[in-house]
DNA sequence: CCGACAACCTGTGAGC
DNA sequence: TGCTCACAGGTTGTCG
């Protein structure tokens, strides 16, 4: 389901609604994630208040406090390719559907909540550690966040030098930016005129400049859309995405490319679904 | 260090 | 209607 936008998306709709919330209660259903949910994942959780919802990479960071407030913890959520939080009024019917593996009961500061996850395919993951630590396995090899400063052409410009790889494939690596996913890869590089196959380290500077405007941009589109609607995007109301963005090439292949009519292309990289212009991008 | 590929899962849609 | 197959937003781990 989700990439950056995505992602973002629930964050907002989550941070609109469980800051200073405090776990009542959590009722783990199915602990086979990625990872298995740890054994004292509920304990840990229990009588936390959340003071903040982060973002890093597609990782959301519920940070929480216990007690006076010097004791700081984090949540890890992550939702995979198929996960999703929908957040609950308790006291309204909630039928346990399929694949619902979480529960964090969360007493409001009106109303009693449910913050539910659901995931299909188990590919997500949620942890529970101590302080605010970026050494976190999970997080400590990330590249820089593509809608800040970090990113700049010249910043993939040296670090792709000894690439070979696709550039496709080379944008899509978390260690050297974070974020940007099969459908934002797609249609940054045709907004940038890049073949997708391209060597990384054949992608000039001023080239790379351009992809990294365009990766900015197609993101900061998304995000103001509300998440793009795929499949079973719902946001945090359990309500569908209701814009979809405007893809150039993603699911698009044997379609006539939108600039010049020539029919679109599909290849793969790394098993994933390519879909580029070959005359518009080179 | 780099790159290729398998693996983790279930649901859905296409084709027969 | 029902079966089989390919494929789907992501990331890690292993191997050469």
């Amino acid at each position: 389901m989700p990439e950056l936008p995505e992602v973002e998306t629930v964050r907002r709709g989550l941070e609109s609604r469980l800051i200073d919330a405090t776990v009542a209660d959590v009722v783990v259903r199915d602990r086979r994630l990625r990872w298995a949910v740890a054994a004292d994942f509920e304990a840990k959780l229990r009588g936390q208040r959340i003071v903040a919802i982060e973002r890093r990479s597609k990782y959301l960071l519920f940070r929480l406090t216990k007690g006076n407030g010097t004791e700081k913890s984090t949540l890890l959520a992550h939702l995979g390719m198929t996960g999703s939080f929908v957040v609950h009024a308790a006291d309204s019917p909630l039928a346990i559907k399929t694949h619902d593996h979480v529960d964090v009961v969360l007493t409001g500061r009106r109303e009693s909540l449910v913050l539910r996850y659901n995931d299909p395919r188990r590919f997500g993951s949620m942890h529970h550690f101590a302080g605010l630590d970026a050494a976190q396995p999970l997080l400590a090899h990330l590249g820089p966040e593509p809608l800040t400063d970090q990113l700049t052409g010249e910043y993939l410009y040296q670090h792709t030098r000894r690439r070979s790889v696709a550039i496709k494939q080379a944008l899509m690596d978390n260690t050297l930016v974070v974020g940007v996913g099969n459908i934002y890869a797609n249609e940054s590089l045709f907004r940038a005129g890049i073949h997708p196959d391209r060597a990384a380290n054949q992608v000039s500077l001023a080239r790379y400049k351009r992809l990294v405007l365009e990766v900015k941009t197609v993101l900061t589109e998304a995000i103001a859309a509300g998440g793009s609607t795929l499949r079973d995007f719902v946001n945090t109301a359990g309500q569908p995405g209701y814009f979809q963005l405007d893809y150039f090439v993603y699911g698009r292949d044997g379609q006539p490319c939108k600039v010049c009519a020539t029919p679109l292309k599909l290849m793969r990289h790394g098993g994933r679904a390519t879909v580029f212009c070959s005359s518009c991008q080179r």
